[in-house]
DNA sequence: TGAATTCCTACTATTTTAATAAAGATTATT
DNA sequence: AATAATCTTTATTAAAATAGTAGGAATTCA
């Protein structure tokens, strides 16, 4: 029930490009150095934030990256499951409430599952509290006290 | 972001014995078969039951397990946390405010992390969603829809 | 006593995560 | 033109976590 280093590192890239990308585009070698990771990890990281819309990029020398939308209008929830994935605990149809999608292990469907109700509060709470905790809540702390690793 | 097949098979091994358990102890033989899950595993699961004071054990032939509380007194909390460990997204201070306890990582300190807010709320509302939802809720749909796997 | 069962310690296999590496194509600045 | 950077893809590797296995000692019931 961790998070990986994917949504730990990419939410502290994401924040570094919010900080850093107001005059200039921030280029992942400038990320990696100030958080202390690796480029190339950053790279697979970022890309994935990028398809998601979250960044746009500017190629070419002095070209990086910057927010592809107002600190305003990105939630930590897009973020993290742009790089992490969905934020269910477990991956079964329980928790969608979809039915026919469930997995392998030949659960019986959804409305058997007893557990279901578990998966699905849990699901629902992170959701939520993901989805309205903004960028902009974040960059007012990362403003005064500069930001650092997790 | 999962849970593992700890909190998934322990879980429904909980309610099984509250609900088979009513009448006489209930052996891991029976939960595995019932359940279809690894009577070796659920062995080591149900240990991590029994020193968080979830379930007592029967020793001996026709010995056993059941429940060490009514299942009202049994959040779904404290037996996730039993089998998965605390239920927090990152190993760090940063979420339990704690100082001082922060990884290896050398993050700077709690106080200088500016994810600490999103890993602090993911944290609290998992925690709140689980420690409100007990046992007892969970066998009423247990009682009319056999339990199934998840 | 014999069968059923918990209890305990270790081991092993599988999967996932976290990186690293390479090689090249594209694009914009200077 | 030279350079700095992104972009794309694929592969490999190393470490860690997860999932499951194995064997046997201790205990209790019938």
């Amino acid at each position: 029930m961790k998070l990986s280093t994917k949504g730990r590192y990419g939410l502290r890239a994401v924040i570094d490009i919010a900080l850093h990308g107001t005059t200039e585009a921030v280029a992942i070698s400038a990320i990696a150095e100030r958080q202390n990771i690796s480029a190339k990890f950053l790279e697979q990281l970022i890309a994935k934030l990028k398809r998601a819309g979250i960044v746009t990029s500017v190629r070419g020398a002095q070209g990086g990256y910057r927010l592809a939308k107002a600190p305003e209008d990105i939630s930590v929830g897009e973020v993290l499951r742009a790089l992490e994935g969905d934020l269910n605990p477990v991956d079964c149809a329980e928790v969608t409430g979809t039915p026919g999608t469930c997995d392998k292990n030949a659960c019986g469907g959804p409305d058997q599952c007893v557990t279901k109700i578990v998966w699905k509060r849990i699901s629902d709470s992170i959701n939520d509290a993901v989805d309205h905790l903004m960028l902009s809540e974040l960059l007012e702390d990362g403003r005064s006290s500069s930001i650092n690793h997790s």
